[in-house]
DNA sequence: TAATATTAGGATATAAGAGTCTTTATTGTT
DNA sequence: AACAATAAAGACTCTTATATCCTAATATTA
């Protein structure tokens, strides 16, 4: 699986994101029920909602009916700072051909024309918020789930 | 390293892709040199080319004054090609959250916004050929090389 | 035809992401 | 106070991209 925008830790905290954003009820969403409505490995999803807890975006509560839930106001959380809090922002500054330094002054031979899809990228994630991605998945049946991964035969 | 465009694979095509398009005469260009001048593991640089052989996009030539050129005038290779030929282009038609079968019909939450941004990045690659490429590597001092990367101390 | 220079290709090694498992810490409930 | 439920945290395994190494195949040159 090369050359991915985001990376499979980002995609499950976009989607757990969504999940809890849906929860109207300001109680605290199972971390484990979630990773099985969304076929997520649980411990997996654990470690990355920590990481947005620990950049603020979520608030998590230990113990029963503990769980996690927003830190903020839906319409507050961009998923650009989903994307930055779990993949960091560097796909959105860096070089598309990994040459360190690359810039205006010194650009590589795409600079110019990467750096324009770059921020429009950018700016389509900071204005796509979890509010509006909320209500969308209330009025369209909206897809949210992973598919059950086949398991391969066994070896003889 | 988490969350790229484009595979190490695919960065290291694309920049011998320019160098051997700045090579105006038609001559074989060594695999050898090439991957000193741009630091670039030779034996992984030379897995990459055949991978752009064998699309139809390079020519290489065994023995001794042997090496790679282009197959078409560098007018007629867009980066687009390259990169399909090395991460493949599911990166331009998937969806940005992993989820099979979305799509029009069945979108995930950011859907249409997503397909907007890959179908610009896709234009912008599609429209990106080497012979512009090669050319603006005359005009302006471009930034070809990757740096040498320090080796960590042996450990003890 | 022999020697040499070069790409082709397979086998192996390394590093990082992805995923699993176990233990600990914390909180609510009885 | 004891118990159960839950997130936190670290160690470990698995998989894949990345990188290296070695041998084979091929072409040029003398």
């Amino acid at each position: 699986m090369t050359g991915m925008v985001l990376s499979k830790a980002c995609t499950y905290g976009i989607l757990a994101s969504f999940y809890v954003a849906r929860e109207k009820d300001a109680a605290f969403v199972s971390i484990r029920d979630m990773s099985e409505d969304l076929n997520i490995s649980f411990h997996f999803l654990t470690k990355i909602l920590q990481k947005l807890t620990a950049h603020g975006i979520m608030i998590s509560h230990k113990g029963p009916k503990g769980g996690i839930s927003l830190a903020k106001k839906p319409e507050k959380i961009s998923l650009l700072e989903i994307i930055a809090a779990i993949d960091g922002d560097e796909i959105f500054h860096e070089c598309i051909l990994g040459l360190p330094g690359c810039g205006h002054e010194k650009p590589c031979p795409i600079h110019e024309y990467w750096a324009n899809v770059r921020a429009e990228m950018e700016a389509m994630f900071a204005n796509r918020t979890l509010a509006e991605t909320a209500d969308g998945l209330e009025q369209i049946e909206y897809r949210l789930k992973l598919p059950v991964m086949s398991t391969r035969p066994p070896k003889l």
